[in-house]
RNA sequence: CGCGGGGUAGAGCAGCAGUAGCUCGUCUGGCUCAUAACCAGGAGGUCGUGUGGUGCAAAUCCCACCCCCGCAA
């Protein structure tokens, strides 16, 4: 089968190898433009690309994928596989492959569409995920399902963690779903659209913590953005505001008497920070959140024992 | 040359011109039924690199380079 792979990220990249490895090596891979990137603002080639190089396959990378319609067009691919590309995929170009165009989604479809569906499963407290593969229309995740797959969400499970096993789970459901479809048996069923649910694209403002939500809330948030676009807070220091990570916290309730402002930071015992949540000032009520790790600007990530050897001060003031 | 923070005892930080100090850890002794608690004392650093520059004098100012990190992309 003629398969043409289209993708940018690691995501990408972990499903094309799985994809060759699985002895389906794609003709041809088309991926985003070289763009600066890091610190440095280095002109790096995107994920996708360096494993095309690895195994030797073509490479486009057009700067308007439509500017690919007549080469795409003379290469008759039976199948196109597109994970994370970044540019929309216009109908003309959906249409040339004899079975059509498939996508990878992180999550059991029609259940969160859109761009974060694995940290909106989290943050949801979802019992269960999956992947599901689909083949693509005009709308976004909204083509009929080619097949699924599901797993359960552990208790600690992270954006890090979850994603790791849907890639897998992800590469091996998509070798199935291609020789199916390639012997014909495959069956798409159209979505329930009354079950749909949405996930929005997150920016790094979102990752700030509103210490105004319970501990709970706030510790599945910081699983679920792991990856991206992570949980922070803001510490008023001597000299300025400073950005905190926040990587890893549990929470801690006590029947409290004393009523702490929202975002007061305290030890309850040696060498833990706990910091008051939810409702705060009334009494009786103890929603602490316990950080286990943190990042403070311009340091490397560390445990919250180690931070508080050097800032002995940071204990009482109120986070933000 | 995108913007910015930082490299000081095993760890985390302070000092920002007169050859280093804090918290924790560690070692020794004491207290205790006991202790991760408490008390006393000790060890441990050529202050990222430079047969660099300026000073009477540099961890502290200037220069070059290496490394770590935050923002932005």
């Amino acid at each position: 089968m003629k398969i043409l792979f289209i993708g940018t990220p690691d995501f990408s990249a972990d499903i094309l190898k799985g994809l060759i490895n699985g002895g389906f090596k794609p003709v041809l891979v088309i991926t985003e433009t070289d763009k600066p990137v890091g610190r440095k603002q280095v002109i790096t080639p995107p994920p996708v690309k360096l494993v095309a190089q690895e195994y030797q396959i073509p490479i486009a990378q057009p700067e308007e994928i439509l500017n690919l319609e007549s080469k795409i067009l003379d290469i008759k691919p039976d199948l196109i596989v597109v994970v994370a590309y970044g540019q929309v995929i216009p109908k003309s170009i959906l249409e040339i492959p004899r079975h059509g165009c498939l996508n990878i989604h992180p999550s059991l479809l029609p259940r969160w569409r859109g761009p974060s569906p694995i940290q909106y499963t989290i943050l949801n407290g979802d019992k269960k995920t999956g992947v599901t593969i689909m083949l693509m229309d005009e709308k976004i995740d909204h083509g009929p399902i080619l097949s699924q797959r599901e797993i359960i969400i552990s208790e600690n499970e992270t954006g890090k963690t979850l994603s790791e096993k849907l890639t897998d789970l992800g590469a091996r459901l998509l070798l199935e779903t291609i020789s199916q479809l390639g012997r014909g048996l495959a069956k798409p069923r159209p979505q329930n659209e009354e079950k749909a649910t949405y996930s929005k694209i997150l920016t790094r403002q979102d990752g700030k913590i509103n210490w105004k939500r319970t501990a709970e809330e706030i510790e599945k948030q910081i699983r679920a953005f792991e990856l991206w676009p992570e949980s922070f807070t803001l510490w008023q220091s001597r000299r300025k505001l400073l950005k905190i990570k926040i990587s890893k916290a549990t929470t801690l309730k006590s029947k409290g008497g004393i009523a702490y402002p929202v975002g007061k930071t305290l030890t309850v015992s040696q060498n833990q920070i706990c910091v008051q949540c939810g409702k705060g000032f009334l009494p009786g009520e103890g929603d602490f959140l316990v950080i286990e790790r943190l990042q403070l600007e311009g340091k490397k990530e560390m445990t919250s024992e180690e931070f508080l050897r050097g800032h002995l001060n940071f204990i009482g003031t109120i986070l933000k």
